[in-house]
Formats: structure tokens, C-alpha cells, sequence
DNA sequence: CTGTTAGCGCGTTCAG
DNA sequence: CTGAACGCGCTAACAG
């Protein structure tokens, strides 16, 4: 026999009080409308039943489902992941859920993500998001915090400061000695990437004797190895460093590199601006840009949070490390 | 002024009908209760409104929030990323959601899925569980179906054919003059990495002149590293084929063999018994046992479906292919 | 046949 | 501290 779940009113029988009674105890509003000994009753009957609040019937009086939508536009890196970890545990410090909603790929159709959803939600987190996919989202004016996405794009954002990473990098590269760059620069028209590519042509802007070739490149192992191929094929002096924009593409040209004889980094030095899973698998392994995704999660969820109770979201940027390891050096004498 | 969401009732009055008849044209549930030109009518004014109904009360008055709950252990890779995303269509399909609980990693405390789920479940697909962990989560006989998970415990269970995975992976190397094999076995206590040590030792068992060493390996990069350079220290020929249980494992073999000064395939062939983002990035690419994993989520919310509907699930294996790229070859003469 | 009325489910809250 | 109303969609029972 499945025991049926306990509803408030066999707490409140259980109890001896009325349902409003328990209520109030269990909402932590008893303040001097409910006796110290009553309370601490319906606390003894709720914990002995084993008792849940419907949170349907709850969703139904109070209008809310203290939910809050993830959407990603694919969780095919532990980046999301961790993104979605971060946001979960955040939400759940302040008892809520979140749902996720994966924004559909080029080639699949756009469904309503709330009819997926299954629930109404408080507040909408989106990653990565082009402008026109998001008005599909905000279809009832729903608080929204727009996540590694231009700041200009009318909401609130919190992004990494991946500008800052390309720095770093370039900078790490530039004391090393190099001098002739090529950037293997994402193709996808996504704000992050453009940031990136911006930083990177920024710095070696102010340093006269330095050259930057900037290749468009598919986010893909072979996208990196022809990107590399293209890269070297051209005329002129050979570049020694190749700034990438993820670990895949970096991946890609090791074995580019690789197949035309040239060592890293010996010959060429490669720095990485995104660090998963591939950046230590690769041998050597790449120096990289690290962020706390989890973190991004938090702050995420924080501002949303921050948002929806009408109070200014804390928009400040995640920080972000160069993680130093094999794939760089001094260029090579020659 | 953010427009109030409108209720069947505004529905209702719209069309000139009662509540009862939206809800009867809604639900496709007015076979001969309702005629075709009311129930267009109704359509027509529930479109215009954008009327979408409020699950929360629907929920309460039929106890289900067509909801499932998928747990994994982790998604810190992409193939549960993969699985998610397979659960999640499939069950968008018959009109339910799939919520997501991060089982509590080793250090985490085991929160109750169900509080942060935020929701009611009518169904929990489970994957990679312990028999412990199971306990926590079955707190109302809900629904339960497993994934990668034994048999025997007392769920019915949707697996990946990973035995016979392995399997293939063994003839290939077998079929190359292979026989003297070190399996990097993982050293986490789960079904599915026993399954693939005992096909492995199976297959090679009825092969007179093949040795197998087994060597228990942390599920990293160095990890494999480690366990490559404790199999090659030990005494006797050097063995020739590595079979990894996933593609970090081979990773770090792969690093520790270049370290040495050996060749992957000419010195020695690797295969990994998993497929994802690493594979193919090193270089050479592996040899690895590749599944479909959103057909894996998909089987398993059809079996938990079948099962919650009261059907028997059709707990068919997931069929596993063996992709030959860079990483194994002939044994080297000599 | 076509459609309506009434009551339910469960937690919250206001007037008593 | 309690009784009763409320939120919204579904469905059994009932009426035209």
C-alpha cells in the first residue's frame, strides 16, 4: 500500500490545531500568532508524518514556483555543466529550483520552452544567447540575466572577463619573446569571441614590432587543424604563437603542427582561452585560461535573484587565471 | 502593465461557452461531448488569448505534474549532457518534463533530491547508482528505472552493451597479433566498469597464448599516466595493447608512453571503451568504443514510461560500435 | 447529442 | 488560534 503523502490537514489532526495553524509554523510566521508550545507540536506531528508541502497547491495560492530557467544553448561541454551545478546550488540556498532549457541547435526547430519547461518560472538565466532567440524568451516580460552576452543587450548581464584572459595571455606570450601572432578566432557569431578577438588585437595594437593574423575557425578538433594549415600556409615569416579560442581548436592545431614537424613549444607556442576537459589531455598540456564556471552559475543566479526581488543585480564580472603549463615558451632561438 | 495570464474561464467567455467545454476541447477529450464548430471556436479564442494553462493547477487536481526525474552522478562529462538531452526529447514527446538531480558527490552531503527537486515526480530514471544511494531516493516507491546499472538490483534496467564493446575492442587488437594486453580498469565501484573487465578477461581467457594484466586506474589524465607507468614497470615482455575504460585514462597512457620514448600505434596500440570530447583530440586519435547516448536516454524514459503506464518496459541493451582511428595497429616485428 | 453546474485538490491568508 | 474563502483547471453528474 503506497501510503498516501500527508497532507496539512492530517498534520493538523495529528496535531490537534487547524491547518491554518500549521501554516503559519511551518512558514515561519508564527510570530506571536501561535504559541512556542503549539509550534514546536506541529513541527513533532509534520516531522513524524514525513510531511512535504504540495508545492502545486502551495504554486497555486502564492502564483510562483520558485523556479528559475536555465537556458544553454547545448550541454555538450562540461562548461554547462558546472554552469548548471553553480546555478542549481545557488538557487537552492534560497529554496529555488532550477529547470533547464536547451535552446535549440541551428538545425532543430525552435519549440516554446515553456511548454517544456512544464512549470511556470520565475525568472529566465540565459547563456550565450543571440538577440533574436531571446525575445522567443521573454514572452511575459519575465525577469531576465543574460549570461556571457553583450552588455548592451537590455537586460542585466554577468559575464567572465575573458577580456582580461586574452590579455593575460598575450602578455604571457609577449614575455616570452614572441612576436608574430595568429589568432584561431571562433567563427560563431557569439558576443564572448568577439570579445576575445577584440582583447587580443587591442594588446598587440601597442606593440609596434608585433603582427597578428587573425583565422576564423570552427570550434572543432579539424576546424583547429585546418585553421592552423590556412595559418601557415601564407607567405612570410612562420608565426610562433596561436592564441586559441578553446581547447578543441588548440587541439586541432597540435596536430596540425605535428604533422608538418614542428614541436610545441619549441617551434610554436600555444595558449588556450578556455580550459576543459581537453587542455590537460593534450600532451603537452595547454596553457590556459581558467574560470570558476560553477562560480558563473552563482553569480548568475544571484543577480537574477537580486532582479526578481526588485533590488539592483550585482553585475560584476568573474574573474579568470592563466594557467600556465607545457604548451608555452621562449620562442626558439632562430 | 503586464498582462494577466488568462485562465480557461477568460477562455470560456471569449468563446461563450463554460470552463467545462475549454477544458473538454483543450484536452482532446470531446468526442461527441462538444461540436466541431464550438471546439473551434474555443481554439480560435484560446490561441488569440495565448491562453496556456496553469500547471500548478492542473497538477493539484490530477496529482501528477507529468514530470521525471533523471539522476546522475555527475555532468561533468558530456555524456550525460548527451542523455539529458535524449531523456528530455523523449519525454517531451508524451507531454513530460525531466528534472535534473545532481547526485551528492563523495565530498557533498546528500541533500534530498526530492526538496530540491521542486517538484513531484511521477518517475525517476537513475544512472549510474549505487545500491545505497538508490535507498535515499526511492522514498515513495516512486517509479524507478535504472541505467548502467546491474540487473540484479532490483529495478528494471536500461543498459549500453558495453560488453560487448569491449569485446570488439579485444578482437581488433587480437585480430592485429596482439597478446600480451594491460586492461586500465577504473577504480570506481560501478556496474558497468566490472561488466567490462569481465568481458575483457572473458574473451581473452579462451585465448591460449594472451596474458592480461589488470591494472585499477583513477579516472583522470594522470591517473592513467600513473597506471601505464606501473604496468609498464613490472617485470617481463613489455605488453603491446592498452585497453583504457575511458578516453582520460588513455590520455594520461599516452602521455607516459611518449615520456618513455614509445610509439602509439608502432610500440604499442591503445583503445579506449568510451567515446567522448578526448578522443579525439589526442593525436593519434583513439580507437574507442563509441554509443549513442541520447538514444540511451531516450530507451530509458520510454522503459520508465512503459513502467509508470503499467506496460513492461523494453529494457533492450544500447548497441555499441567499435570506431577504429589512429591508435592501434599491427604489433610491431620484434 | 451538446453543453452546463458544482465540487474537488491543498496550502495560504483574512476576518473573526 | 480557527473557519472559510480563494486560486485554476478537471470531471462526474445533470439538464436541455
Amino acid at each position: 500500500m503506497p501510503s498516501p503523502r500527508p497532507t496539512s490537514r492530517d498534520v493538523a489532526q495529528a496535531a490537534g490545531v487547524s491547518q491554518a495553524a500549521v501554516s503559519m509554523v511551518l512558514g515561519e510566521k508564527w510570530r506571536g500568532r501561535v504559541s512556542a508550545a503549539t509550534a514546536a507540536r506541529v513541527r513533532e506531528a509534520a516531522a513524524t508524518l514525513g510531511y512535504r508541502p504540495n508545492l502545486a497547491a502551495r504554486q497555486l495560492r502564492l502564483g510562483s514556483a520558485r523556479t528559475l530557467l536555465l537556458v544553454v544553448p547545448a550541454l555538450t561541454t562540461e562548461y554547462f555543466a558546472d554552469l548548471y551545478a553553480g546555478a542549481a546550488r545557488a538557487a537552492a540556498e534560497q529554496d529555488f529550483g532550477v529547470i533547464l532549457y536547451l535552446s535549440p541547435t541551428v538545425t532543430a526547430p525552435a519549440r516554446d520552452p515553456f511548454a517544456s519547461a512544464q512549470s511556470t518560472v520565475d525568472g529566465v538565466l540565459a547563456s550565450s544567447m543571440s538577440a533574436e532567440a531571446l525575445s522567443t524568451i521573454r514572452g511575459d516580460r519575465l525577469p531576465l540575466v543574460m549570461l556571457d552576452s553583450s552588455p548592451d543587450a537590455g537586460a542585466p548581464t554577468v559575464n567572465v572577463d575573458l577580456a582580461d584572459g586574452a590579455r593575460q595571455a598575450v602578455e604571457h606570450l609577449l614575455g616570452h619573446g614572441h612576436r608574430r601572432f595568429v589568432h584561431l578566432s571562433a567563427d560563431v557569431p557569439s558576443w564572448t569571441f568577439e570579445v576575445r578577438a577584440g582583447a587580443v588585437a587591442a594588446r598587440l595594437a601597442s606593440v609596434p614590432d608585433a603582427s597578428l593574423r587573425v583565422v576564423p575557425t570552427a570550434l572543432t578538433v579539424p576546424g583547429g587543424a585546418a585553421a592552423t594549415a590556412a595559418a601557415l600556409d601564407e607567405a612570410g615569416p612562420r608565426p610562433t604563437a596561436l592564441v586559441c579560442d578553446d581547447d578543441r581548436i588548440a587541439a586541432g592545431a597540435y596536430k596540425e603542427l605535428r604533422r608538418r614537424g614542428l614541436q610545441v613549444p619549441q617551434d610554436v607556442s600555444v595558449v588556450a582561452l578556455d580550459d576543459f576537459a581537453v587542455a590537460t589531455a593534450v600532451d603537452p598540456e595547454l596553457t590556459a585560461v581558467r574560470f570558476d564556471a560553477e562560480l558563473f552559475g552563482e553569480r548568475g543566479v544571484r543577480a537574477l535573484l537580486a532582479l526578481i526581488a526588485g533590488a539592483d543585480p550585482d553585475d560584476r564580472d568573474v574573474p579568470v587565471q592563466l594557467v600556465v603549463r607545457g604548451s608555452t615558451g621562449a620562442v626558439s632561438p632562430g
